[in-house]
DNA sequence: CTTTAAAATGTAGTAAACTTACGTAAATTA
DNA sequence: TAATTTACGTAAGTTTACTACATTTTAAAG
């Protein structure tokens, strides 16, 4: 599935053109940017076809003419929402892979921005803002996003612990109760240990949460499930951004506990920022 | 500060235009979207001006004319990138925070990717291939950076842990020598504690590559700083995005790596993947 | 309050850019 | 191979935007 973004478009359309259209696509994907600046004489002039044949190359992709067309291509290519969707290849120089996985990173942040649902993250708000204690359980790589929401939650003066054990985890879900809050990420939220911990925890009482795949055994199983469709990164080379995405995520809901918790509550985070003062080296600035 | 987003720009600039410079200006912030879509005439008409003064408003603002104002004007209104650099606010709901911190953290981003060096990716690529052993270190929230980097590392089949705790750090350090390397993660780099342990990791002849702030200490006492500008957010509501950049970074790194070691070395990340089989529900698709 | 200079705005003409209509060539099908 | 469709280009027409210049307005100085 591609986005909407018109240089997608056009390179997914590429196969159906026909000679002078697709002489038309390759001058502007060479240079999209360029293409935005030209006329559509100097364009026409470029792919070594008549200004018409432009024309009616601007009008197939759903532009009322040229200078619309370049509109929309300037849209496509503003800063932050690139090309992309291009995999990295083994071929691939640093100045190549780097703005690839960066900008697969952004992309996929969007994605998020413009699917998460609002209601599920106030829920979840919710149920952490009434916990009387938070654990954070991840497994690998969920392991580190555990320990990092740890670190971002603890200053909410709550009691917060993260685990990266199972055995741990599975004793901890087993004493729990009410009021305690076991906060899971999982990236497939199909590991078996980790859903059967929340089995444990849920059937003692207490509230689950999980930071999962949608209609996964993980998110089936949570009290309230913190679902990201994060799409699964098909490319060898390009590692999940799945973390990312988490972390953002607990961003997000850390933001949303402390707006709650209302102004009194800044003066206590500005506490724990000076806190760390003295291990610092002085800035010259 | 706003940001040069050109609706912005315009915003800003309103107190010092002319009476007919005004008008336009009012006519193009009540409906940009409007705007790029008309005339010269059209929104001369509009604006009760005259055509040349729209020009001439067009030209204030650094565009070429009136279809580059145009076409600056559409990509200021691309939902990829928004508005953003607003901060949250006190009295944001969900659905304002929510994409503000997602928006605020594609921004960066975007700002990481534009200035990244690649050169400096390539040296530290080539530090890491070389190394016969990797230790990541950091301390709080680097800490989990760190951790996430031994979990992307430990696939190139060397031995790599990651340590959290300054004590450990301090001791390695100092055992290690030729052919180890240090990865310190730090989003400041003015961490007393882990500027010495750089200290003593070079002192020993090892490799000191430092994830930190330009022109900190650590990058300085590192042997080669993988340096990236995480602008300091002020903002009270809105975490450090240094984390975010932190691992995207090391994803870049990882991938430099995988590249480095050629299509020979794909087998083996496929049997790491499919090690983690066995612990997962089969999935329904 | 008038005069003068400067700035702001508009008019009109011109050049450039874009689009349309139409005709020819190429490709496809029967 | 002829007929039909599709692709493409030419040339004319239309719109659009820009420039030079004229007029008005504003501000400053006498």
């Amino acid at each position: 599935m591609h986005s909407q973004n018109l240089i997608n478009i056009i390179t997914d359309a590429l196969p159906s053109l026909n000679k002078s259209e697709t002489k038309v696509a390759n001058v502007i994907l060479l240079d999209p940017d360029g293409a935005t600046q030209s006329s559509i004489a100097a364009l026409a002039k470029k792919a070594s076809v008549s200004e018409p044949s432009v024309n009616r190359f601007c009008k197939r992709f759903n532009a009322s003419g040229f200078p619309d067309f370049k509109l929309k291509l300037a849209k496509s290519l503003v800063s932050g929402i690139r090309f992309v969707n291009r995999n990295v290849d083994p071929n691939d120089d640093v100045a190549s892979y780097t703005p690839k996985i960066i900008d697969s990173t952004i992309n996929t942040l969007a994605a998020v921005r413009d699917n998460i649902s609002y209601t599920r993250v106030n829920q979840v708000v919710d149920k952490l803002i009434q916990a009387k204690r938070i654990y954070f359980f991840g497994l690998g790589a969920s392991g580190s996003v555990a320990r990092d929401a740890e670190h971002k939650f603890f200053r909410f003066n709550l009691p917060v612990s993260s685990h990266e054990d199972v055995l741990m985890q599975r004793m901890l879900a087993s004493t729990g109760g009410a009021g305690d809050l076991f906060f899971i990420v999982s990236h497939t939220g199909r590991t078996k240990e980790i859903v059967e911990v929340a089995e444990i925890a849920r059937n003692n009482g207490s509230i689950v949460i999980g930071l999962t795949a949608p209609d996964s055994p993980l998110a089936a199983m949570s009290t309230l499930a913190m679902d990201v469709d994060v799409p699964e990164n098909t490319d060898e080379y390009m590692p999940m951004a799945s973390r990312i995405v988490h972390l953002v995520v607990l961003v997000v809901l850390a933001t949303g506990m402390t707006l709650r918790r209302g102004p009194d509550f800044l003066p206590h985070l500005e506490k724990i920022k000076n806190s760390l003062k003295p291990t610092r080296y002085k800035s010259d600035s």
